[in-house]
DNA sequence: ATCGTTCATCGTCTATCGGCGATGAACGAT
DNA sequence: ATCGTTCATCGCCGATAGACGATGAACGAT
C-alpha cells in the first residue's frame, strides 16, 4: 500500500498522474545540463559518435553513453549504428513537439488564470 | 534567463554537474505528472491552498507540500502566506519564459542542424 | 588471426527523488 | 486558554539518477 511509485494509488487512481509519459520523459531528459549540451553539440556537427561527445564534455564514456540513452529513450535523438560507431542526430521534430507541448501547457494555464484572475484577491472563500 | 548553456563542470569527479540553473530546475519541476497537474489545477481556481490540492490529487499532505515547494523553488508558482493557509498561484510569466527557453533551444538546434544538414553525407547519406 | 578502436552494458557507489506518517508552529474560532 | 485546522518540516524508506571503472562485443585494419 505504500509502494505506489507509479502504479497503484492508495485509494483510487490518481487523476492523470502516475504514468511516465512522453512529456515527462522529454522534459526530464532536458533537465540536465550535460544532456542539453549534448543536444546542442549534436545539432552543430554533421555526424557525431559517442567519442566526440566524450571529448567535448569531459565525462566518462559510460556516462555519456548513458546520457545518450536517456535522450534516445525520450525520442529527442536518433541513432543509427554505423560500423563500429554510432551516428547520433538530433530529432528536431521531436524537440519541436516537446516545445509545443510546453507551450500548450503554458497557454492553458495562462488562459485559465486569466478567466478568473481578477477575483484572486478576495481573501476568503 | 537566457543562460541556457550548461556550464559542464570541467572536472569529472564532481558528483553532479554543479550547475542546477533555472532552466534545469524549471524543466525538472515540470517533469512530474503530479506537478503538472498541480499547475493546471492552480491555474483553474482563483484561490488555492495546499488542502485543496491534497483533495484533488489524492496524495498525502506532506507530499503535496513537497511538490509545491519544488514548483516554488523553480519559480513556477508564487506563494503568499495568508492566515493559516498559503495562497498558491501560478506564475504565468515564468512559465512562459521557460517555454520560450525551450523554444530557443529547439530553434537553435534546428538552425544548426539545417546549416549543415544537407552536407552531412561524409561517405554515405 | 590479431590488434586497436568504439560503444553498450554491468556492477558499484553516493546523492537525490518521491512517497508516507508524525510533529510542531501559526492562526482562527470557541 | 483551549481546540481545530492548515501547513511546513523532519525522519524514514525504497527506488532512481548520475557518476565512475571494468568488461566484452562488434568492427576495421593489419
Amino acid at each position: 500500500m505504500k509502494s505506489l511509485s507509479a502504479s497503484a494509488a492508495p485509494h483510487a487512481s490518481a487523476p492523470s498522474c502516475g504514468a511516465p509519459d512522453a512529456f515527462s520523459r522529454g522534459l526530464a531528459a532536458l533537465a540536465h545540463p550535460a544532456r542539453v549540451e549534448i543536444l546542442r553539440y549534436l545539432a552543430g556537427v554533421d555526424y557525431c559518435c559517442c567519442k566526440d561527445v566524450v571529448q567535448r564534455l569531459n565525462l566518462a564514456q559510460s556516462t555519456v553513453s548513458q546520457h545518450l540513452k536517456v535522450l534516445l529513450d525520450a525520442g529527442l535523438v536518433r541513432m543509427s549504428p554505423q560500423g563500429q560507431r554510432s551516428r547520433y542526430a538530433v530529432d528536431v521534430a521531436a524537440l519541436r513537439t516537446l516545445c509545443e507541448a510546453v507551450g500548450a501547457l503554458a497557454t492553458e494555464c495562462a488562459v485559465r488564470a486569466d478567466e478568473q484572475g481578477r477575483e484572486m484577491c478576495r481573501g476568503d472563500h
